[in-house]
RNA sequence: GCGGUGGUAGCUCAGGGGUUAGAGCGCCUGACUGUGGCUCAGGAGGUCGUGGGUUCAAAUCCCAUUCGCCGCCCCA
């Protein structure tokens, strides 16, 4: 029985698994820069954290997530996102004391029962930020910052963060009803149930792909002319900071989010060329999320991004790094003798070089083929000769120039020709 | 959940009812016994996604199923 990777999921090979590693830590060194801790919670959670912390009315809990009973009668949920666990430990660990702002950021795999296409996932990878405590446009425009920044970090050019504000949850509801009877004549004639989906969360039609609707739409109310006072100040000033900062952005009212927990400020970034999934990441302001899933009221703002369509922008805008071989060495075994080969071997291990051999000990033209392939910058013959005199020939790869070093040396003249070449 | 499209060697693909299913690349071995890349000569490797059906005969036609890809919905 030959067994497939599940549906929907992906392994990560070792040609892909060096880009993945340098996203990740790049991801850590832009979050070190801005003073954010790294959280890593359980793959899954307690399900009542997520049809409470998302919202029963969202996609993700009501045909999303991974759901199961365990063993001992608990409904148990892999996560679908991070924000909600990463919120739900800050709770549990009290790690942020009144009147201080806490950061974190997570790496984290997430889980959607949803139908896989290009840069969409059953199984996906996001890295996210939290900012918590915090309710100053500043920290709005911070984490937009950041995600913009990461993105730069990578590599990718003529990104720009789209915003919008959703006001309060006054304004907001304000608008909904006004867009609703805006749109209900206009969605008369589509199908019953996106017609339902609508009456539950009207500001779901603005961000439809569907063109007809868009034209439908275009002189639909936009949201931000209900903010109340001080939800148009905190968003101006949001605008402020990034003009600033000189992060590229561009104001879209269309941006809604499809999570309850966003209010104010929201934001997405999205690249060309990856499909219709082209949003790179998405956050905003959830300043109810952690007192609704049991917390003290504090204010947050996040992002989550999601890592495969991170590196299918990359791999589409050229951007992608080459790497170096990792390899320093390869040694070939031309005697009989293979413990005293394997010792020599093992030493230069010992004091850090990156030495491969072919332990089947095959012909000296096999072996030399597996050096050029290995993509080792040096090799090195061990026979009969070198064991009993202590000196050896390095040969270079690249040019087949060769070096005699001794036992004594060998480590040192290794690194000495890897650097040079 | 809905619609479209595809699955033949490790990879990229040809073959579209008729004897032992092919190519390129990759892999292995060798070309005077311890030296790679180039060239040459050999070689290994395939349940033709899976299950059923039609037929004297199925990789090829039909049905189902599964997985991929593209899109819708929605999102990272």
């Amino acid at each position: 029985m030959r067994f497939q990777a599940p549906r929907g999921t992906e392994d990560v090979v070792p040609n892909e698994s060096r880009t993945w590693v340098w996203l990740e830590q790049t991801f850590r060194e832009l979050c070190h820069r801005y003073g954010y801790s790294e959280v890593r919670t359980p793959t899954f959670e307690d399900t009542g954290l997520f049809t409470r912390g998302l919202g029963e009315g969202t996609d993700i809990v009501n045909k999303e997530m991974y759901t199961f009973v365990d063993r001992g009668g608990r409904s148990i949920t892999l996560k679908p996102e991070g924000t909600a666990p990463a919120i739900r430990a800050y709770v549990e660990h009290s790690l942020g004391s009144q009147g201080q702002i806490t950061k974190l950021f997570y790496v984290t795999p997430i889980f959607r029962y949803e139908r896989p296409q290009k840069g969409r996932l059953r199984e996906a990878h996001q890295t996210g930020l939290e900012l918590i405590g915090a309710q100053t446009p500043e920290s709005d425009a911070e984490v937009i910052e950041m995600s913009v920044r990461f993105y730069e970090m990578l590599g990718l050019r003529n990104l720009a963060a789209r915003i919008n504000s959703l006001g309060s949850n006054e304004s907001r509801k304000t608008y909904r009803e006004a867009l609703l009877e805006h749109a209900r004549p206009l969605l008369a004639d589509l199908p019953t149930e996106f017609r339902e989906r609508c009456e539950k969360n009207p500001l779901r039609i603005l961000d439809s792909k569907d063109e007809t609707l868009r034209e439908r739409l275009t002189d639909a109310p936009v949201i931000l002319n209900y903010l109340d006072d001080e939800s148009r100040r905190h968003f101006e000033a949001i605008q402020g900071c990034l003009s600033a900062l000189d992060i590229p952005y561009v104001v879209d009212p269309r941006i809604v989010r499809g999570l309850d927990y966003y209010t104010g400020c929201v934001f997405e970034i999205h690249a060309e060329g990856i499909g219709a999934q082209s949003a790179l990441c998405g956050g905003g302001r959830y300043d109810g999320l952690i007192e609704e899933i049991g917390g003290p009221p504090t204010p947050a703002v996040g992002v989550a991004m999601g890592i495969e369509r991170a590196l299918l922008a990359l791999e589409v805008s050229g951007a992608a790094p080459a790497f170096e071989p990792l390899l320093h060495l390869f040694a070939v075994c031309l005697t009989e003798r293979h413990a005293e080969f394997c010792k020599i071997v093992s030493q230069l291990r010992g004091q850090g070089i990156r030495v491969d051999t072919d332990l089947q000990f095959r012909s000296a033209k096999s072996q030399f083929r597996q050096a050029d392939k290995s993509g080792a910058s040096l090799a090195l013959a061990i026979g009969d000769d070198e064991l009993d005199s202590g000196t050896f020939k390095l040969k270079r790869l690249a040019d087949g120039a060769e070096f005699t070093s001794t036992a004594d040396t060998l480590y040192e003249d290794t690194l000495a020709y890897v650097s040079r070449s």
